[in-house]
DNA sequence: CATGCTCAAACTGCATGCAATCGGAATGCC
DNA sequence: GGCATTCCGATTGCATGCAGTTTGAGCATG
């Protein structure tokens, strides 16, 4: 009856967690072509698997998937970013909300191991303190217990980490551990009001670090830099690039 | 160089979007099954395409994916309920923050006359009037012309759909058209503040007419009604029959 | 009649094959 | 030399085939 312990985890699910690894570790950049021939083989399975992987990391915003073409690592632009980061700050709000005077000894604890394992990787590369750093608010997001809100919390601080890839310059985030330190410490004294204050100015605190620079496409993709010029009479004042309408 | 209209809008994408619609629209109720034999061929397509659809749906939170099963249309959780519509009222408020005070005559007139439609739909079907508030929303979204604020929003406003179906029963809901008029009200004017008041009421009353009992799982599933009985020991006081820990 | 067992049909998981499309280099033309 | 054209390899879109798993109908048994 014991319900036979991780079954089968599924082939695509398997290359969906890598990519999604290696995304956030910036191991695979911005623009980075994803073959579906290649990933089948460097996993051991074949296109159709690779193809289906593809088609969920779509669905997360964190790969592009055009018709006909090669699947690339998501570029967003930087209207895109600052839109995700405010999402994230009202989802986040939700979670601390939810949390605070909620955890028990145990949960607190291990909130305070992951702060110490994100100190502990100060000295290190900036991927892994940015790895780091989002998984501390995915943890925070699995203590609420509530699947919708840990989807989306993960999906969108997945998608940050791209950002940050895409505009923040190397040495820019020194990641607020003691931040996170002072988020426990409100979650532990229940202090609702508090937290989700202190939530909301750590990830603006991210935000600006990040995205500095409105102008400051990284030089990577010529059609990004000229697309505000694209437009056929710029009637407003230079702004913002105007989005593309839909998704999918 | 005219970028071939309408190209060719993916097999997969068009049987997303059938089964979108059939399932917001109650044609597909909570729980049907939804094998892929029968997807692709009722599509002319391949299963390997109805798998693929199956897999974005699954994304979206519209259908459940269990391995070596066949898939369902999703059921929500009450518990799952509430949070979807506590998530869907901060990403709708962010939507109404940005939009108050900024759209053009145009604009205002199309969402006048979409109410309009859904006044007129009044006396019909249950299901049409669900589906045009639904709309209502999702056109909102898209004048935001941001892409993650339009997916998330549609996707939660699809599986709000989706929890009406489960929760509320048949001559629940009256629409609230009135609500959205005053929503396009408070738009054109720009009160901000204001608006984002009336968008928070709304979802809630909406919310409410939905999901009035909360132990009222419909009869549908006697797993549903023996989960919260199934735990080894609840130690904790039977407070919310503790969901599952992760979605994929 | 209720309960457990067996087995075939149904269905999914995955790989492979073929046609269509794209990208880019070689080619031809001015 | 600059520029359009053609063509071939690379790559995707999709269907089909096979193996493994689940379902549940029928049969046997207490």
């Amino acid at each position: 009856m014991a319900p036979t312990r991780t079954s089968k985890p599924d082939k695509a699910a398997i290359i969906c967690q890598a990519l999604r690894r290696a995304i956030i570790e910036q191991a695979l950049k911005p623009g980075t072509k994803l073959p579906e021939d290649a990933l089948g083989e460097r996993f051991g399975a074949s296109r159709t698997i690779a193809r289906h992987a593809l088609g969920q990391l779509a669905a997360e915003g964190l790969v592009e998937l055009r018709r006909n073409r090669i699947a690339v690592v998501a570029t967003p632009s930087w209207q895109e970013a600052r839109d995700t980061f405010d999402i994230r700050m009202e989802l986040e709000r939700l979670v601390v909300r939810q949390l605070a005077g909620q955890l028990d000894a145990g949960q607190i604890a291990r909130l305070r191991a992951h702060v110490d394992a994100e100190e502990g990787a100060r000295g290190g590369p900036d991927t892994v303190s940015i790895r780091l750093a989002t998984e501390f608010h995915i943890l925070l997001a699995e203590m609420t217990e509530s699947p919708i809100l840990i989807r989306y919390v993960s999906e969108i601080s997945y998608r940050c980490c791209l950002i940050l890839a895409t505009f923040s310059r190397p040495h820019s985030s020194d990641c607020a551990v003691s931040e996170h330190r002072a988020l426990i410490d409100a979650l532990e004294a229940g202090r609702v009001d508090e937290v989700m204050n202190l939530m909301h100015h750590h990830l603006e605190a991210v935000a600006d670090r990040a995205l500095v620079a409105p102008a400051k496409p990284r030089g990577r993709d010529i059609m990004d830099i000229l697309a505000p010029y694209a437009e056929p009479a710029p009637v407003a004042p230079a702004g913002q690039p105007r989005v593309r309408a839909i998704m999918r």
